[in-house]
DNA sequence: CTGAAAGCGCTAACAG
DNA sequence: CTGTTAGCGCTTTCAG
């Protein structure tokens, strides 16, 4: 900056101001200082500044895993308003260590982002000091944190209107493969599904319901155990779509058919679960939506104190593909 | 950082050797200043310690698209060698939009990151100074400047490959969807898939070759217009496995079937591919190893001046699942 | 309208 | 082994 004083016949006080915008330069002065910028290449030094204006205009979001399309969906609308809001966004990802959690955690600490987002219900250690609570919010799943807002859907809701389609279908015997048991969405779902049961008049069959993590692998591991029961479900609510892609697969291994056979829905609605065969009938969660709110929330407490505290609820909606039908007698 | 050398009874100075761990501190004092950093919940300020280093210990990571699966697992890998080379990653988004790489492309030019690496062949108008493309590196894409190394597979080779499979189990008529032109892979991809036919004797038959982007809707709408001519193809290679899975699901829609009627080849080897029905035939480009490979090449690059120029060729390989098949009569 | 100078939090050279 | 101090690049108050 001080090169660029010298070339434009200035202080950096000048250059300072008219970089920034201010009105208190001349125009032809901030003529002389813009050639100079443009010749030279200069930018200004994000780090000098954030350290002098104890503020960066940047925002964090960690998220557990960025492999997982969902979680990606989610980043991309958080981004589109954090571009709104005149933030630019940083992401970390975890690998579900919480090490590496409390790391990304320190940019916080450390004045290089201004807030965060927290995906994955993941509360690092280093962050639960109430006055850095203001500065996070939470999506898709909640943290523990109370004074931490949450966006997200009604999981249970959600789940029990999945269930309740596949009742209306005809079904009775309807197993669930749910997600993690660690993450609060897991325990919800579950409830959901009980409900519609519940309602039904249907017995809960606990050898119907297993656990896992999100992944296929749980899906098809799970889903082989539930085909050796006696008497197999007519129909699954998966906790997500990729358990549902992996218990439709060894479906179709053991030569039965979706949904003839056995009728599956997932949760999450992800990218690709209108390409799976048959494609797959589930919870649209509207990730990037989720995302979106998140990040506008976050921006708001982050602009002033008279900032909403509250979480915000987002609307999910059931999509009926081809992987559900009647049951087949 | 005062606060703390008051508390300990010594000055900044100690803390700040303390807190570096160097040798020259007493185990006594160095106690004290850790139980004060413990009590106080300190930690260094990384822009006043990155703004007097001038580095960050930071690197960068610039990705077209997260929700593009394979980057996210490129992504994976990447960090994995970041961290094991003591460096903390950021990623940015640009989501196609070279406005957003070129702000993006600041954090270097402002010393907040020490080095970026590239990925989608995209190179920001500001990283073009050539003293910056040595805190370079490209991924997947090189990028359009001499001094930026690549680590990417053998495009050329890898389609030849999968087009060899696929005359290897008698196909003549083999068709193919690329994806983007504007990328190096797709023509690469396209010649590898011209060579083998060559070899093959096969003349090549332009109507069977169609180009989109890398997308599943690319792969959907190409394969219908390929089912429309008079002599489809019996095989197809397509440029992704996205674009596979698109090509499928209209093989599907139109009552045929995959291999029986149609074999399809796809490129990436996604983590989708091996649970598409069928599962998908395809070129496995190692994301996870790429991203490891470029990032360690970033990190020796930006650790001495005896760093290696060159790039990096990883392997490809083919994977033979089941949505390939000899030619039906 | 512009300049001088202080200071954001840290590290490292130099002294002791 | 520890302390003093200059200065990284910037913004902003206070003078002029």
């Amino acid at each position: 900056m001080a090169d660029i004083a010298r070339i434009a016949g200035v202080s950096v006080a000048t250059v300072s101001r008219a970089l920034a915008g201010s009105p208190r330069v001349t125009g032809e002065t901030r003529e002389r200082i813009e050639a100079a910028v443009r010749d030279t290449g200069y930018v200004v030094n994000r780090m000098a500044r954030s350290l002098r204006l104890q503020q960066a205009r940047q925002v964090f979001v960690m998220v557990p895993n960025i492999g997982n399309p969902f979680h990606a969906s989610v980043l991309l609308g958080a981004e589109e308003a954090a571009v709104a809001a005149g933030f630019h966004v940083l992401i970390g990802n975890t690998a579900g260590d919480p090490a590496r959690a409390e790391e990304h955690a320190r940019q916080l600490l450390t004045g290089a982002v201004d807030g965060m987002l927290l995906l994955g219900g993941r509360m690092p250690e280093p962050l639960k000091a109430p006055a850095l609570q203001e500065r996070l919010v939470a999506v898709i799943e909640p943290v523990a944190a109370p004074g931490v807002p949450v966006v997200e859907i009604d999981n249970q809701a959600g789940a029990r209107e999945a269930t309740r389609h596949l009742i209306g279908l005809g079904h009775r015997r309807i197993g669930h493969i749910g997600g993690s048991p660690g993450t609060t969405a897991t325990p919800k779902r579950f409830a959901g599904y009980a409900e519609a049961l519940e309602e039904a008049g249907i017995e809960p069959q606990p050898e119907l319901v297993r656990y896992g993590v999100f992944s296929i692998a749980t899906g098809a591991e799970q889903m082989a155990e539930l085909l050796e029961l006696p008497e197999p479900p007519t129909a699954m609510f998966c906790g997500s779509d990729e358990i549902a892609m992996g218990a439709i697969r060894t479906i179709k291994q053991a030569r039965l058919r979706v949904p003839e056979d056995i009728s599956v829905v997932g949760f999450d609605n992800i990218y690709f679960a209108a390409v799976t065969d048959p494609p797959l009938t589930t919870i649209d969660q509207p990730a990037r939506q989720l995302g979106f709110e998140a990040m506008r929330l976050l921006a708001d407490r982050l602009a002033g104190a008279a900032a909403p505290k509250r979480g915000v609820t987002v609307p999910y909606r059931l999509v009926v593909r081809a992987s559900t039908a009647p049951p087949r007698r």
